[in-house]
DNA sequence: CATTTATTTAAGTTGACTCTTTCGTAAGAA
DNA sequence: TTCTTACGAAAGAGTCAACTTAAATAAATG
């Protein structure tokens, strides 16, 4: 989960997700989008890869990325979780701590 | 919205707002927790108060800490919106530059 | 006023992030 | 085979993030 919102915190790497959210594209086209040197964007889809966001196809001399639509799924399940119930396991704890009275 | 994920993307800091979802507790509180040392702490409540998700309350030399829901709320449509059509503009974009053919 | 309690600020270290330039490699074209 | 295209890897610089210990602030208490 922290690796994924890593991930998506960096706003190019967003911007990366949103050109190939449907379609496949290789690295150069999506180079091409940004002003930043394409090695930079090699590394963003690394980060990308290791956060499993994305997935990679080779052809050739070309690499295709694309999004990884179970990982987002998964991440997506991961947060509501957190949202809701994923909280109550901490929260009984801690209010359990709470229990003993402290002066304010 | 990056701010928000960049500081849900520390798992302390998750921690921290679930101590702290539905009841505000003091630093020394939510330290007490951790492992960590009280400024370490004190850090990370200044990441999550500056990426606004959660809110300070002061009460003599205690500061009270809780969550932000609204923030939490937002940050949900935000993402919902990223998920769905947010992507739509950023598409149409792409596919734009796409109609061009290049040779394979 | 002096002391204690709660908490942040300051300063410094270490490691991670983001970018650049340069180099290497592999596939396809001439 | 030689050239070109498409890409990643390596190395280095500058900035940012996550800790630590020590000092500062501010309210409560004796």
């Amino acid at each position: 989960m922290g690796s994924a919102l890593r991930a998506l915190a960096d706003s190019t790497r967003r911007h990366i997700l949103a050109l190939i959210w449907r379609e496949e594209r290789t690295a150069s086209e999506i180079a091409s989008k940004f002003s930043i040197t394409g090695p930079a964007i090699s590394q963003h889809l690394k980060v990308l890869l290791d956060s499993d966001l994305v997935l990679l196809r080779r052809s050739g001399t070309r690499r295709f990325y694309r999004v990884n639509q179970l990982a987002i799924a998964s991440l997506q399940a991961e947060l509501a979780a957190f949202w809701d119930g994923g909280l109550s396991r901490l929260k009984r704890a801690a209010e359990q701590e709470e229990r003993r009275p402290r002066r304010r």
